[in-house]
DNA sequence: GTAAACTCTATTAACCCGATAGGATAAATA
DNA sequence: TATTTATCCTATCGGGTTAATAGAGTTTAC
């Protein structure tokens, strides 16, 4: 299940990019625009801004905006700092890699070689796909 | 996250499909073999087999084997029985469709959209990945 | 009829998620 | 410099889910 930390996180990220300037917007407007709670917005923001993917700026007239292009920014960097690893399972994962108590052997075993599909697959979407695709109407 | 419970389950189901035969193993076997809390397996092939993957005989010499053969059990089947519906979020899902309460239009929907591909690129490895793919060696 | 094995329900402990509260800090402006 | 605005940060809490365990019930082979 996608967590709504990371559903609230994209739609935020979605509604900064469609803005056409790049002034700061007051988390009170994101949270009203797309129906979060503001102050659990408050810290998926936060964690924006330290993976490096968000700026802000404090007081008044301050808030938060696009560090990059929207079409600079992959799926794969949104999705490891508000979901977590990309991999099912930390043994197939890239960046968080451990090994399963249980296994005797990863190459023989099946839930393994599974899960390098379905991580691959995950992947590959995540790597084609920017913010500017997303709030692309169809 | 992959639950263990998933894990544990894909594991059974490529032990009993990785003997030649098709006689009754038990739990105990099985359990002992993969390194499974032989409790917590008992309810997982349960559920296997209520949902038609797994068959089971009682009594003396019975034990749980595979209803039908590994190539023609697809992970589609697995997945859903065992970790849920392959969609991330209700709103994409094909067999458990539910609406957003907070979302206005899906059409314009950035998660929406995201989800949608996430969704059909492991809908495509699942279908095309039975359970005698992931019992082969590499 | 007895032992072997699955079936089913109930319970538990640990963990995680979503949300909230409250104050600290920093910046803008008058 | 005082005031207002808004982010920053930590702590906490209720509820739900997961992983695991316990134990009694039921079926079958021999």
């Amino acid at each position: 299940m996608l967590s709504k930390k990371t559903k609230y996180g994209l739609k935020a990220l979605a509604f900064l990019a469609s803005r056409e300037d790049r002034k700061p917007i007051q988390i009170a407007e994101i949270a009203r625009h797309e129906n979060i709670s503001q102050k659990f917005l408050e810290s998926i923001l936060l964690t924006l801004r330290k993976a490096g993917i968000l700026g802000s700026k404090k007081g008044k007239g301050g808030g938060y905006y696009l560090f990059k292009d929207p079409a600079d920014i992959q799926m794969t960097a949104v999705m490891r700092v508000l979901e977590g690893p990309i991999a099912m399972i930390p043994c197939v994962s890239l960046n968080y890699y451990e090994k399963c108590d249980d296994c005797p052997d990863e190459r023989s075993c099946a839930v393994h070689k599974l899960m390098i599909a379905v991580r691959d697959s995950a992947l590959k979407v995540y790597r084609n796909t920017t913010l500017a695709d997303i709030i692309q109407p169809d």
